[in-house]
DNA sequence: GCCGTTTTCGGCCCGACTGTTTTCAGTCG
């Protein structure tokens, strides 16, 4: 059983104990457990085979939890679960996705009117039956039955990519009004995850009805769902949700804090505030003496983080993983930045797939204030490119040969290959080949549902090739669309570590593979990361700061990302592989 | 259900907004 199948049973059981009221802090721990082994790159299953006693040693994982992770990864199943299923079925928890119902009236629902699941749910409010419940009126019966389309196609997160795209347009929207004073984007926008549930939106200023009159006027807006005195949340045709809240400036900066998360982030801060007797909301950080409060910090984040005795921690790493601990003990990485990155070591042709010449993704690349980069073109196999075969790809290599004469020492062209590893192993092009090349990405593309030792095997086999320099999109997922290929992430890092070679982490934002808890993994394996965009146009160039968001999540620094070296120490480390 | 440099028991972050209420519970982030 693999810890995401784990981790969602502990979120299903957290949702069941949920729904029936239970202690908040024991359904907290399940939620926490879950978010504990989602962040482990190690499969809990090889912990259970090799030592179980070792699970506990994990941050919020105690005995109990302990046990169910020994007992799912023996029996694949859970009798607590499946009991709790028997009184409530899963169906059930559809309707505490409509917005504006929790446990406590999902429960009133099921229990008075025998709701099952959002059909039910519709046809009850039609029939006006939930009306007529304690509790329940006639708003909240017209609320439910807008929020039940929401509900059905809810649950997706946007790609950050998308989000920012979204966000941007918002802030030039507010701009208008005069009365800004600052104003900044927070939530897991800010702090750089891969999806993006809904948008906050921070800003300070004295005219609070100019600021809300303009965000009622967004032009996708589909309603207003709430408005208040510092608070208004509208959504967007699309389904996604923007809060916007007006702080005074001397809360700016702990609003900031407060709205960017993470929740279990903030969890962390308040306990820690709380052992000094401070008290952190909001508006500031507050010293207290017992009823007195007093006002301490607030307008700046990193006075808010100071009065803590803590580092200002960049928004990527507040997660709740090891950010804690670093500034504890070493202090917090000085994490890699867009401009670090001097190359860029993945993109496709007109000779493929992509939709632009050699030439225009040179002249692209400079553009942009890179110094070197690799043209990986699709070998053989991928026929629906036109993958190149020995004699193609040769010839192309030629016409690099010819572009770097004239390009002279300010930019490199290498010479590159994305070459398929087979469906029963081996590469797509014979050893005399890739040996003329000077950057071999080994890739994935075909048998993706085989099982997990027969990809381990491929992939392995390639590491093992000495002509291969690194790994693309290790994984294979497509975020939101297609699940990671069975492949023992573990092994592969053994493997590559062993043979001196690099693993990548794909920028496209559909892909960032490796993830960032497998590239803070490659790092504590001591293997080097490549940040590329594997680019099919000119734009696609421009992907590259969506890696660095990922690797900064991952708390890479400018030495963990080979693609900051210059193209001489770049080849120096690829001449080191064996 | 987890956790411990006050603690192995008794805590566990905190406030805004809404709707249905006559003073507050539920939901949300």
């Amino acid at each position: 059983m693999t810890n995401d199948r784990i981790a969602d049973t502990f979120d299903q059981i957290a949702d069941l104990l949920e729904f029936q009221s239970a202690n908040p802090f024991r359904v907290r721990a399940y939620r926490n457990g879950a978010r504990v082994i989602r962040d482990l790159s190690e499969q809990l299953a090889t912990i259970v085979g090799d030592d179980p006693s070792q699970l506990t040693s994990l941050d919020g994982i105690g005995k109990d939890l302990a046990e169910k992770i020994t007992t799912l990864v023996s029996t694949g199943e859970l009798s607590q679960l499946n009991e709790l299923l028997d009184q409530v079925p899963a169906t059930v928890l559809d309707i505490m996705r409509v917005p504006g119902l929790g446990p406590k009236k999902a429960a009133v629902l099921f229990k008075e009117l025998g709701i099952q699941n959002l059909d039910q749910l519709r046809e009850a409010c039609l029939a006006g039956k939930v009306k007529e419940l304690k509790g329940f009126a006639a708003k909240t019966e017209q609320t439910i039955l807008n929020g039940i389309e929401i509900a059905a196609a809810a649950n997706q997160r946007i790609l950050w990519a998308e989000a920012d795209r979204i966000a941007q347009g918002v802030l030039e929207h507010l701009r208008a009004c005069p009365s800004i004073e600052q104003m900044e984007l927070a939530g897991s926008y800010r702090r750089g995850r891969e999806t993006v549930g809904d948008l906050d939106v921070l800003v300070v200023s004295q005219n609070v009805p100019e600021i809300m009159d303009r965000f009622s006027t967004l032009p996708d807006l589909e309603s207003i769902t709430g408005r208040g005195e510092t608070k208004m949340s509208i959504r967007l045709h699309t389904g996604l949700q923007i809060d916007l809240r007006v702080v005074p400036a001397e809360s700016f900066g702990a609003a900031l804090q407060y709205f960017t998360g993470s929740k279990d982030h903030n969890v962390t801060l308040r306990g820690m505030a709380r052992q000094q007797g401070l008290k952190i909301n909001e508006y500031g950080v507050f010293q207290v003496d017992g009823e007195q409060e007093t006002y301490l910090a607030g307008e700046r984040e990193a006075d808010v983080y100071a009065t803590l005795g803590l580092p200002c921690f960049p928004p990527e790493l507040r997660e709740a993983r090891e950010e804690f601990d670093w500034a504890a003990s070493a202090g917090l990485p000085t994490l890699i930045e867009l401009g670090d990155l001097r190359g860029d070591l993945h993109m496709h042709t007109t000779a493929t797939d992509g939709k632009a010449s050699l030439q225009e993704m040179v002249a692209a690349a400079q553009q942009r204030g890179l110094n070197y980069i690799a043209i990986t073109d699709h070998s053989q196999r991928v026929t629906m490119a036109r993958g190149l075969d020995p004699r193609r790809v040769r010839q192309q290599w030629q016409e690099i040969d010819q572009l770097n004469a004239s390009l002279g020492d300010a930019f490199t062209v290498l010479k590159g290959i994305e070459c398929d590893i087979l469906e029963k192993g081996g590469m797509d092009l014979p050893d005399d080949v890739l040996a003329e090349a000077d950057w071999v990405l080994a890739s994935v593309h075909y048998g993706q549902n085989q099982p997990q030792s027969q990809i381990n095997d491929r992939i392995v086999g390639a590491l093992e090739n000495p002509h291969v320099t690194a790994i693309a999109h290790p994984t294979g997922r497509l975020i939101n669309r297609r699940e990671a290929y069975e492949v023992d992430l573990e092994l592969v890092m053994r493997t590559t570590k062993a043979h001196g070679k690099l693993l990548e982490l794909n920028a496209n934002p559909l892909r960032l593979d490796l993830n960032d808890v497998y590239c803070a993994a490659a790092k504590r394996h001591g293997i080097p990361i490549v940040i590329s965009t594997d680019a099919h146009s000119v734009d696609g160039l421009d992907c590259l700061r969506y890696g660095v968001l990922q690797a900064r999540r991952a708390g890479l620094t400018k030495q963990d990302v080979a693609n900051t070296r210059t193209c001489r120490q770049l080849r120096q480390l690829i001449a080191g592989q064996g």
